[in-house]
DNA sequence: CTGTTAGCGCATTCAT
DNA sequence: ATGAATGCGCTAACAG
């Protein structure tokens, strides 16, 4: 029952060495002769040694971590994200620490503190709530940021974003040439800038073709049971508003569409050939419902991918000049394509 | 542009102490004048002073902090580990390093390797393809492990897992009254005790009651694709065999039968009437796929929760007596239930 | 109640 | 090519 984990100062022992000796040996810094190094690494072998990345990290300040805050972590959307962050911190021997902060700014910010306290190298946050709010809390201690569909005007951090509005732009043109007139909004209340702009660009989209937006309800969250709970009120507001069905339902996205048209089936009403609906995402399942789903296709994982591969960059530069460039933060969009399936 | 972050001896040169006095103004440690407790707080606050967790960690040798290795990250029943599992940690003030394995025992000894040299306090490895193998690993650092749904016999760790002989077994049952006779099972090629211990429920539970258990076939994973795209096959042993196709299929979880129910109305099959399918999870589509999916239901979030709490429970115990008492595993069984919705 | 001293495990000067 | 000394930021022992 070893309490105790072996150190480089256990190995110089072993190997009648000093320490520092050892330590090169085991990072190949320096050269040395190549005797002795292979009898440290051989010994070092032996005793199961592992080196202690926090007593390296208080002594680099890099820690090769980095950390990653998302929304919700079971959500698909997000899921694929941090996959994709995941899998490229992996490869690159960075670890990684996840934090969730449903909806809640307070508790984003926590968890980003908290993870300063770990020195984490660098930070990713998704659907941010803070988003500019992070720069007196970051400026001080030089940890770069890369925020992801957190687009904020004149961002002060580099910025990974799905251009939402043309997507949902495109869809609602699809629909209005299909020969839908009456579109109504399913949205996400919960949602922060992802719903502002899907919204804006049905209200917009509408407008600009001389058609009423007026049909619309948010969702308390994302999830299926949501969509498929609030859609009867929004029929009822159709009925009030036009005095019948809507024709087309654009939803914040393929969970809420999923529930919404569950719920329109068990009215009676049919997809599409009374409704269409169209979701946003493009989920796994998304392709197998009854009917098959009509979306806008993002691409999450390449975006959790894309962020993670930016913040290394970013690290990687930070390493050379110090800080002296000071370049413009980021900007990488993502536009998607359209996904027509049988739902719209 | 400060590059520095302000420690306890800034503080403790601003406010006139010395820094032992500051680090016990800031954790309430011993009794000392509120006077200047108050000060060196406020100051603290003016200063922006965030406590490095990793010198903190060097010294205590605690870094509060769990490593959680799962095999898949995006899948449903791995993101409800993972997200019970932060909520937990996350409460009670850890962090969380987040790694995934895809399939891959090299890879996932790799990760908890990695972890280790980060001094997690405890670790959580949910259908490890390792399980007892870690003793060697872990017995010399003494750091606790718990498994998730990696029950072995004779289990050197903590074990969290589900019943999925029992629960198998109710589903096969209920179909055999509903009048079943041809029942098929879609497994899964790359999934670890969970396949085993259904398939093998499959088996038995049809040699119980004289039935044949002849036609089966593994997917590559469990994508709803990948249940699509093999199902066509089984179809096909089955013709072979039992010269018609089954009149249901047990499935390896819900979405490889996602992808089998929609193969099977593809080929004009109708479910339940000609096919009765049956998925395993209850994840949050099923509810709403058309026909709504039978299914059994694992707890997959409270399967997180309880084990980061006996982890932390461990953790806790170990501060106390000094290992004396090694205690024998704990082996926590969630048993689930039967969802019977549209499907079968 | 507070200051002094020491050391966690490692990397990094500087000597040699 | 290697050893001695120093410090990263913090907590823990012990004085005072």
């Amino acid at each position: 029952m070893n309490r105790k984990r072996v150190s480089i100062k256990d190995i110089a022992q072993a190997a009648g060495v000093s320490h520092p000796t050892v330590s090169r040996a085991l990072r190949g810094k320096g050269r040395m002769s190549s005797a002795t190094r292979a009898r440290i690494l051989q010994i070092a072998e032996e005793m199961g040694y592992t080196p202690s990345l926090v007593a390296r990290g208080l002594v680099t300040q890099r820690t090769e971590s980095v950390g990653l805050v998302v929304a919700d972590i079971a959500d698909p959307f997000y899921s694929e994200i941090i996959k994709g962050v995941e899998q490229v911190t992996q490869a690159n021997g960075f670890s990684l620490f996840l934090g969730s902060a449903i909806d809640d700014a307070d508790q984003e910010v926590r968890m980003v503190r908290s993870f300063l306290g770990r020195h984490v190298d660098g930070l990713i946050v998704s659907s941010s709530q803070v988003g500019n709010g992070y720069q007196p809390i970051l400026e001080d201690v030089g940890t770069p940021l890369v925020l992801i569909n957190t687009h904020v005007d004149g961002s002060q951090f580099h910025s990974i974003y799905h251009q939402d509005f043309q997507g949902s732009q495109q869809m609602l043109q699809h629909l209005i040439r299909q020969g839908r007139r009456r579109i109504a909004y399913l949205g996400n209340r919960s949602a922060g800038r992802a719903q502002t702009e899907r919204k804006r660009a049905w209200q917009t989209t509408l407008g600009q073709e001389g058609l009423p937006a007026k049909v619309t309800l948010d969702c308390p969250n994302s999830h299926i049971q949501s969509g498929f709970a609030t859609l009867p009120r929004l029929l009822e507001q159709a009925q009030r508003i036009w005095g019948e069905a809507p024709d087309a339902i654009v939803a914040y996205n393929d969970l809420v569409a999923i529930g919404a048209m569950k719920a329109l089936q068990r009215q009676g009403l049919r997809v599409p050939e009374d409704v269409a609906v169209m979701g946003f995402d493009d989920i796994e399942v998304a392709a197998f419902t009854s009917p098959t789903l009509s979306t806008w296709r993002q691409p999450r994982y390449e975006m959790g991918v894309r962020a993670a591969e930016v913040l290394l960059d970013l690290l990687r530069e930070e390493d050379g000049r110090r800080e002296d460039g000071e370049e413009p933060p980021r900007e990488i969009a993502f536009s998607g394509e359209l996904v027509l399936r049988e739902s719209a």
